[in-house]
DNA sequence: TATGAATGAGTGTTCATTCAT
DNA sequence: AATGAATGAACACTCATTCAT
């Protein structure tokens, strides 16, 4: 009917560009009012397109969750592995240490957006949690720790999943209490406890 | 207006069988199929009730989650509590050690069920994770057995968070591999973990 | 299961009294919320009674609200009636006048159950725009001054039906405007109109 | 989560005539068996389209209603100018006395659909009443006629509605008798009762 | 007469997804 | 690439009515 108005905006964009603004539409919304209680048709208003737009960048409505799940993991591995590059490759304590305190820092900032993404979605989908790529870094990290000798051989596979979720407890047990978390009490008491726990001496 | 069919006559059970047997059916149904893929028409045929005598029980079809949930931490606390008392009062470490055995096998036993009433809804109205009774528990044993002496003083409720946190991540993960898991090395690891994170010698 | 204590009240009450309660709890409600906002559940919380209750003094829920209009316009007419009364019988103005005054008035009280009990049904079941006693006690009266000559003669029923409509409206639309209405105001207005409409002298 | 099956092409038609036809639809549903007693589904199926289209032109069930209403309120005003226009501007008698003529049959040819668009709603969601477009022109020509000097001055909106209500009465009452209704007489009867009230002589 | 637990058909509303343009 | 009107299956929730006690 319409033809285009000649001088509108070209309402195409680069294809990279289109996908992140919806998918950081929906990580709005979904971060305000959950991802059920949100809607497609919120997301591409959100993201000021049309609703056939989006079906042409995802499949379905799962699938923006799914891509948020992978851009959040690859951020926060990719700002524990930035955190790391502080310290020698071989000070091993001294990376374990940021290591862990550069996770308390992130878990804190991104506590809301982590549970967003690990936590919608049925078990049976879930095939994430077992191919958590941080905890895998940390667990290098601790494998070859011990095999230089910084401190006891262990699972350290099993160890990294501890250590990981004592962070995970702390940073999320401190932002369910009142006010802004004290992160520097939090960084050390995670650091002690996980020292201790992997066979360092408390300092 | 409307007029019910004539039926078979209402068998009146007394209200609290009535409201378990709602509970069961939903559990199970939400266990296997998860919360949103499971109606409440579905819900009452397992009940082997008419679909209004659901909303006889529960005011929303949240409202048997919340259910589920207050009688999942009742139950599991209970359960943490009953093995406690194995122990005698005064030895910490073995109450510790005991406690951490059997929150391993509690949460490996019932992790579907902890994921279903903890994952489901929006942080919003989730209040839980935040007064959990378990941790609770878990926290007076270990500010207790600080001021007899049997570990060094700390945060008792960080701690408490933390090997909350190591049992739940390391069950987690365990779960998730192929295959059932090795309780007694998952208990070993938890509990030496734990027990040096604390403050404790290895052994 | 429990036996009836000794010493509550009685339950069983005249059923005269009972029916009038049930009427009057659902009257309130339904000026309050309308008929279809309101449940019979609501109507026997009002009356204090038991769901099954309703059931033994109505055979549905529409059953009340025609109960509801029979009681109305047996008030309505016994209300215009007694106002009649206290003109000579033959002062045929005076009680046309007095007629008007006193259904001005009694419609300005009575306007929103006149509403609920004669809007609510559609229009197959509403046979009783067509038999309206009130009406047809003004009709009579109208047909009565006609044959004693103090105005002349005309459709009466058609009359009677023009004058209670003139009175409905004018009362109607004085409850709608802000503030309450002036009803001195508008009764003389009413009877100025219906008296020069049936052929008599301004005053 | 849904997926849709598959279906013959959707069938887009400018929004106003989809909008008009689902009016039209729900329109002979609610005359024939009324506003409570008519579905969402049947509205549909009788515009023939799908459940969803009815929800992307009315936000509930109650719209549709609030639409039929102002249309039929337009369409009443819009009948009764054209009718008017038949007179001279300045025969104020004639006017009037083509007004009522106008009146009578307009609502009696649309008798049921005034109650529908009328009756159904609580009065609280009723602002309609008070600001009736077809009372306003009436008052508009009674007070005109009276500056004129064709009839006395009284006041115009008041006598504006009792003329309505007269001519809606009189209409209602023939209506329900049996029989198809004497439009002459109707309006004869209308027209000598309120010229006559309005202060103007019989003929 | 009075109860109230149980019923289940009925219905308004949502929303992920499609596809002709 | 982008649109947005149309879809229709699915679902939560209501509530008038019944009947064994």
């Amino acid at each position: 009917m319409r033809s285009p108005t000649p001088n509108s905006p070209p309402r195409t964009k680069p294809a990279e560009i289109r996908r992140e603004e919806l998918m950081d539409a929906a990580q709005a919304l979904f971060l305000d009012k959950g991802f059920n209680e949100t809607s497609v048709d919120e997301i591409v208003k959100g993201a000021g397109v049309a609703k056939g737009t989006y079906y042409v960048y995802f499949k379905t409505k799962d699938d923006v969750l799914a891509a948020l799940r992978e851009r959040f993991v690859a951020r926060f591995q990719q700002r524990l592995r930035a955190s790391g590059e502080h310290h020698p490759p071989h000070s091993w304590v001294a990376r374990l240490d940021g290591w862990m305190e550069a996770a308390v820092h992130a878990y804190l900032d991104e506590r809301a957006l982590h549970d967003l993404v690990f936590h919608q979605l049925h078990p049976a989908n879930d095939r994430l949690h077992q191919a958590n790529p941080v905890v895998d870094d940390l667990s290098a990290l601790i494998a070859q720790g011990a095999q230089a000798g910084a401190w006891p051989a262990g699972d350290a596979h099993l160890l990294a999943v501890m250590v990981f979720s004592a962070v995970h407890g702390a940073a999320d047990s401190a932002s369910s209490d009142p006010g802004p978390p004290d992160r520097e009490h939090l960084v050390r008491a995670v650091q002690s406890f996980c020292r201790l726990g992997i066979g360092l001496s408390s300092r």
